[in-house]
DNA sequence: TTCTATTGTATCGGTTAGATACAATAATAC
DNA sequence: GTATTATTGTATCTAACCGATACAATAGAA
């Protein structure tokens, strides 16, 4: 197994760190980013430390390209957790012994850390997901199949979902999760995941259309037997 | 001036703090706590560090109470701020000046450090204001008559501002903010005060009393000269 | 007794959402 | 070709909600 470095104590804010819940949706079901730490089986958000010379938002940016691949995103700010007990020697010591590696018992990593959750929204089909060296696989998920995550990084995706939900209206959740043209019903999808519940297809149609944000394309013909829907694209601002 | 003994820095989790955004209602106005700085002339939040073996939570719950004398009440996260310029020597050491203080500058006081913003409503009349040994005064101040503020102190404000009007409707912030019994009126008042604008008085009435979470009791007689109008207070739940 | 300011409530019109209805239509079955 | 089917786009009805307006009730002053 190759070796790895681990991040240095004297380049990062000690005891603090970042996650994010990085949320796509491939057409049908709203999935978010998780890593499998090699050879583990230990899975989590990507995450990582803030460097001296870094703002937050920067380093939470900067970090999850590196992590996952994925660039061009917009993150927001979720909740910050910080309870004591937020630490989990195992899994650390887990993912050093794989790689081979001797760590103490009183190494920085291994102390408590408080952690900035971030969320983003992107469109499942313009990324590669990437594994960093650290990690065996990174891999999309959905709502009801996530593995066991580590630390209270569960807790963080519901936080994630809940502050979605409720920005759903202001945000136009659609643009970041969907192609550029896509037809009624697959916006619909998007909102049903996000806020996991049927809408009422008529009144949705009505809400959005009356929202004067999109503009209309040409016909979708999907080759099923029925009435084919419009595409539509998001007005430019 | 008293010696003071300024914090450890083996105690606290280093670059790490909070502050507190702490609104009241005077029965007129919305207004929040700020602290001032002996002979400083410096103005803040109410704000201090994380002890390594504190939950976030409660270290900030403790730190106000410590800070301001004000307890009892139910603090919420509002906005972790973590920019890198987000460090100001000059008033921490005009502090440590004024209390016959050395301090190098390499002191961990005066690095960098993200802080963790809350947000909190209390009643005006059932607090009590203690400064403590750091500060000159605690003090209530409109949002339009705020002194010049520490760092992004101001930048706080106005955040936690933003999270209450969102929530206003489902958190029934006059439940803290106002006294037992009260008036539709000053429920109102509270209402406009937080959201900054005029509520129509029959709408506002109408939807209040349609949520059905008031008990009305025996009217309330001014002086003034017009019908007294009813109090009220919040069903027990 | 009259006057004034405020309160409590009712009503009208406009907007929005759920429910329902229905015509339009793309492809299949016959 | 014609009938069939599933889905889409739109209209209509009703209920809920909000702003605007009206107005009666009323506490105290003039």
């Amino acid at each position: 197994m190759k070796k790895i470095v681990l991040p240095k104590k004297e380049d990062f804010i000690p005891h603090l760190a970042y996650d994010a819940v990085i949320f796509g949706f491939n057409g049908t079901e709203l999935k978010i980013v998780v890593l499998e730490y090699q050879k583990t089986n230990h899975f989590a958000l990507p995450g990582g430390f803030i460097r001296h010379n870094q703002n937050l938002d920067e380093a939470v940016y900067q970090g999850v390209q590196n992590r996952t691949g994925i660039s061009d995103i917009k993150l927001e700010q979720c909740h910050t957790f910080g309870h004591q007990n937020r630490r989990d020697k195992k899994v650390l010591k887990d993912i050093c012994e794989v790689h081979d590696h001797q760590i103490n018992d009183d190494h920085w990593l291994l102390g408590r850390f408080i952690s900035v959750c971030y969320y983003a929204l992107i469109n499942f089909e313009d990324v590669a997901l990437e594994p960093d060296e650290l990690s065996d696989s990174v891999g999309w998920y959905g709502l009801d199949e996530l593995p066991e995550l580590m630390l209270d990084h569960k807790e963080m995706v519901s936080k994630a979902l809940e502050v979605l939900q409720k920005n759903i209206d202001e945000k136009l959740v659609g643009m970041n999760l969907l192609p550029e043209k896509f037809t009624m019903k697959d916006l619909q999808n998007v909102y049903e995941s996000i806020l996991q519940k049927k809408l009422v297809r008529t009144a949705f149609q009505r809400k959005i259309l009356a929202k004067d944000i999109l503009v209309r394309h040409e016909k979708k013909y999907t080759g099923k037997a029925h009435k084919a829907p419009y595409l539509y694209s998001f007005k430019p601002v």
